[in-house]
DNA sequence: GCCATACATGTCACTCGATGCCATAAGCGT
DNA sequence: ACGCTTATGGCATCGAGTGACATGTATGGC
C-alpha cells in the first residue's frame, strides 16, 4: 500500500504547486521568488527544492503528463485503424479533457517565455514516446512515425492558435482540431 | 557611414561570441562561466552583459537571423507560385546554406537542453514573421498561413532528424527535405 | 587645440535560483 | 525502546543577472 511517507510527500508537493500557481497567477512568474512560495506554504526555501528540481517545475506539476498517457491509449486502439486516424482520435479526446486546473497553469505558461520554451521541450519528449508507441503498433519506420506525430502536434498547435485568434468559444475548439487534422494529413505511408 | 563606435562594438561582440563558442565547444555550455568568457576575451563580466542580454545569446550570435532574411526572400518569389512550393524553395535553399560557423553553434545548442528550448522559441518567432510575409503575398487568411508555415517547419525538423538517424551524409540532406515537403503538403487552400 | 558631452568600461554590491553540507527532529521496522 | 532511514531547516556557496557609481575616452562644436 501507499505508506504514510509517500502520501504526505504527495500532499506537500500538491500544496506547494497550488500555492505557487496562485502566486504566479496573481503577480506573474518572474515576480514571485521561491522564498515567497516556500514561506506561503510554510516550508523553507531549501525544502521547496527537495520537492521540485526547479521553480519552473512547480507550474508543470498541474499539467497532465501527456506522454505515457497518450502512448498508452495509442496502443489500445482498434487493430486495423490507420495511423493518422488513430492520432486524430486520441488527441481529439485529449484536447476535450483539459480540466480547469490545467487551464490556470497553461495561462501562466503562456504568459512567460521561459516557461513556454520548457513546455515545448517537454512536449517534444512526449512526442518521442508517442512516436515509439505508434511505430510498435503500425510497424512503420522511424521517419514515417516522426512525420505523423510531428504533423499531429502541428495540427493541435495551429488549431489552438486559430482558436485563440477567433475568440476562444469552447465548442469551436474541437471543430478546429478536426479541420487542422484534415488539412495536415501526411500523404503516402500509413495514412 | 558606420561610425567607429559602432564598428568597435560589433568587433568586440563578435570576439566575445567567438571566444564563448570555443569554450562551450571545449567544455560544454554549463561548465563555462560568464567570468571565464569575459576573462578570456579581456573584459569584465559586467561588460559581457552589456553586449549580450544573457549568456545564451552569445551562442545565438553565430546563427543566422533566420526570420527577416527568409521573410524577405518569400516576398521576392515569382508572383503565381503556390504557397507550399514557395516555402519549399526558400527553405530548401536556406538549408543548403548552413555555413561552418553556424555548424559549431548548432552543435552546442543541440547538446544543451536549455539552449534547445530557447532556440525553438526563437524559431517560432521567426515563423511568425514568415507567416506574415506569406499572408501578404498570397492573400491567404491567418489560419492557412499558420498551417503552411508550421507544416514547413515540421518538414525541416523531421528531415533533419531522419538525416541524423541515417548517418548524416551531406548530399542526402536536401533529398530528405524534399521528401518531407512532399509528404507534409497541406491540402485545400493555397496549395 | 579646447572643452562639454556622450559613451564605454570596471568595480562593487546586491538579488535570486540552485546546490552541498551538517545538525536535528521525526517516522519506521524490529 | 532501539537503531535506521528520511525529512527538514539553516548556513554557506556558486553562478546568472542588474543597478549604481566612478573613471576614462572618443566625439562634436567652437
Amino acid at each position: 500500500m501507499a505508506g504514510l511517507r509517500e502520501r504526505t510527500r504527495r500532499a506537500v508537493q500538491a500544496e506547494l504547486a497550488a500555492v505557487a500557481l496562485e502566486l504566479f497567477t496573481e503577480r506573474g512568474f518572474d515576480d514571485v521568488t521561491v522564498d515567497d512560495i516556500a514561506r506561503a506554504a510554510g516550508v523553507s526555501k531549501r525544502s521547496f527544492f527537495r520537492y521540485f528540481p526547479a521553480k519552473e517545475d512547480a507550474v508543470f506539476d498541474g499539467v497532465r503528463l501527456m506522454g505515457d498517457d497518450i502512448a498508452e491509449q495509442i496502443t489500445g486502439r482498434p487493430a486495423g485503424e490507420p495511423a493518422w486516424e488513430c492520432l486524430h482520435a486520441v488527441l481529439r479526446e485529449w484536447v476535450a479533457r483539459i480540466d480547469a486546473g490545467s487551464r490556470a497553469a497553461l495561462r501562466v505558461i503562456e504568459s512567460t517565455p521561459a516557461l513556454r520554451a520548457r513546455f515545448q521541450q517537454k512536449r517534444e519528449e512526449a512526442r518521442g514516446r508517442i512516436a515509439e508507441a505508434l511505430a510498435e503498433r503500425t510497424g512503420l519506420d522511424a521517419f514515417a512515425v516522426d512525420l505523423l506525430t510531428s504533423a499531429a502536434a502541428t495540427a493541435i498547435d495551429c488549431a489552438t492558435r486559430e482558436w485563440l485568434r477567433t475568440g476562444g468559444a469552447e465548442d469551436e475548439r474541437l471543430k478546429l482540431v478536426d479541420t487542422a487534422f484534415d488539412r495536415l494529413r501526411p500523404t503516402c505511408a500509413g495514412s
